[in-house]
DNA sequence: CCTCAGATAGAAAGCGCTTGCTGCGACCCT
DNA sequence: AGGGTCGCAGCAAGCGCTTTCTATCTGAGG
């Protein structure tokens, strides 16, 4: 049998009630009263159990972080951030949570499902990163649990990912289009005329604001091609290898790749050199993201930076109440272009 | 107020007993009473409440995975492939549960914290995953705990950690010291014969476990320097970049590199170029794990490749019980040397 | 010396669910 | 037809904790 609140009582002399005051310390308790109970808690290798103190209690510790692939770093770094500020066991004291993060593999069930295991424990707060899908009924299904979280009381805060109207959730958005844009007009203003873009999933918000950024851009200049130089795939390296061979194949004279993020770079760059094309001489490539690695690549990548890790930990304290929202509930934060080795003039 | 059980119950003209078991189909019930609970259950928009549940039944439906770095795609690879296996939603039917990363940052008070966590949440299972800390009290300490888990009846598999001996727990463990072995011996079969290791923290397993395979070989050709050729530093690529300007400090004639990992190994060749070396012409560089990055960088990176899916989706069955643990509780996965671009034989 | 406020500790009523056991028709067998 | 089964539903006893309310004891104030 495993010790109860009642054996440890019991040990110390005292009534079940003190002893989980003792534990929550949010009452007075005699300071020798406190010590022998401790010093019971101690003994018997006491650990109180979870569900019953929620049930009990009508609160939990819980802290989901919705995740569309935790083995990518675009979103292991905001996950990683928030985390930390959640507080998690080491952080501040008294906010012991703990966080989750739940991998939803860019399912529209999964998320759904998992925002229901999570309303399930009553969590105290909910972090949802990334992109959401666009597929209409999926996304009014989020809109409603989201609605019904909050109004039970969880904190629901969207990290990287479109606002929420009437959901009473905090956004912190990325401006994914201002980063396309700036992004391709600096392959433009390079001499660049002939850009291919590999964009990332349809049905996503992260991939259609971005090549949005990217088509105003072209169009701003005259040359919007009504997507025939856009290719679409998956948001990793394999995906970003094959898009460009497509590319190649339908505009061999292309002399700038512009990927959805910088995975898909590093694929495309790779695909390239397969071709025989040197970058940036023959092709310049962009990324999005400015993911750790992508300084370190040959050459290395231009991108957009955007502050994963800031943007998380703010999500983080906003979840754990320690930080005011942003008026409105939202705010938006811009990347950076970051301009390096695998961009430059194009080829006469 | 949120809707418990009994408003379906009545709603549905039943017994909460009966709602229960229409909810856990774990008991006859007829067809057409089941209809009008789920219709009740709907109507109202009812949630089940995870802690009352886990109270009454003594058991959740939480399963937690211990990373020391979710930033990390080393572990989060490994999160993944577990958590695919875990189920989570959209899993096998029945087994609904929630696995849930925690991030100890490679803290030992935050593993241990953690561990009490998922122990108060009394949870299904518990995977630990990469290299323990090899403090001594602190490696008692979660001993203990991991003891005290399995007696409790979680489940708790170890993946890619040495095995814990007398705690129940299943270890599948990689054989950091052979791929450490294997890659050194690569090398010094090219004819290197002044290598320069970066191991990882120290106090690691993992780290301990390769260097000590280098060191090895190193011993079995008379090479032995006695660790002067050794530099230890975090598993990231900045790391990487640092120790090897200090090894070239220390030794201007290196005609190769072996880091602890792919990132390490992607700084270290940052350095490397930086002080105007080429790879693998004046210094050949190797890494470990073969990240999906590895191979597309330039020249593509000779490494051990670890099949951290594979490996992570076998812990997690185990954890769920739908597998057999490997004979003794413990299996040994081996690593698979890559040979690629980062390494030739060494300048004359 | 008595009363009253202040500080602690205890009793007990749940929190919302699961589950062993009981109850009750319907059905089958001899 | 009577007894035994089987299938399905309800009763009620908790699961281990939190928290309100009450009891007790001290010392201060009048």
């Amino acid at each position: 049998m495993t010790v109860t609140l009642a054996d440890v009582a019991a040990r110390a002399q005292v009534s079940p009630a003190t002893v989980s005051r003792v534990l929550n310390g949010n009452y007075p308790v005699a300071a020798s009263t406190r010590e022998r109970v401790l010093r019971a808690v101690d003994e018997l290798d006491y650990v109180l159990n979870g569900p019953a103190s929620s049930l009990a209690a009508a609160t939990s510790d819980l802290v989901g972080i919705l995740v569309n692939d935790i083995a990518d770093p675009f979103f292991g770094i905001m996950a990683s951030a928030i985390q930390s500020e959640i507080g998690g066991p080491g952080g501040r004291a008294g906010g012991e949570r703990l966080a989750v993060v739940c991998n939803t593999g860019g399912s529209p069930e999964r998320e759904l499902t998992y925002l229901t295991l999570l309303q399930r424990q009553r969590a105290a707060a909910v972090v949802l990163t990334g992109g959401a899908m666009e597929n209409a009924p999926h996304a009014a299904a989020v809109a409603a649990k989201l609605r019904r979280l909050s109004e039970a009381g969880t904190r629901v805060v969207l990290c990287g990912r479109p606002p929420a109207p009437d959901t009473g959730a905090i956004a912190l958005t990325f401006d994914n289009r201002g980063g396309g844009r700036e992004l391709t007009e600096h392959l433009i203003a390079l001499g660049h005329r002939r850009l291919g873009y590999i964009a990332g999933p349809e049905e996503r918000t992260t991939t259609r604001h971005r090549l949005e950024g990217h088509r105003a851009a072209l169009a701003a200049h005259g040359l919007d091609d009504d997507g025939k130089r856009t290719v679409h795939g998956r948001y990793d390296r394999r995906s970003g290898y094959e898009a460009t061979l497509e590319l190649l194949r339908r505009e061999p004279a292309l002399t700038a790749v512009v990927a959805a993020n910088d995975s898909v770079a590093l694929g495309a760059c790779a695909a390239l050199r397969d071709a025989g094309l040197r970058i940036p001489e023959d092709v310049s490539v962009a990324g999005f993201d400015d993911l750790p690695f992508s300084v370190d690549t040959v050459p290395s990548l231009t991108t957009v930076r955007l502050p994963l890790a800031e943007a998380g930990a703010r999500a983080g304290r906003i979840a754990m109440g320690r930080e005011e929202p942003p008026p409105g509930g939202i705010a938006t934060i811009r990347g950076e272009l970051m301009v390096r080795g695998s961009t430059g003039g194009p080829r006469r």
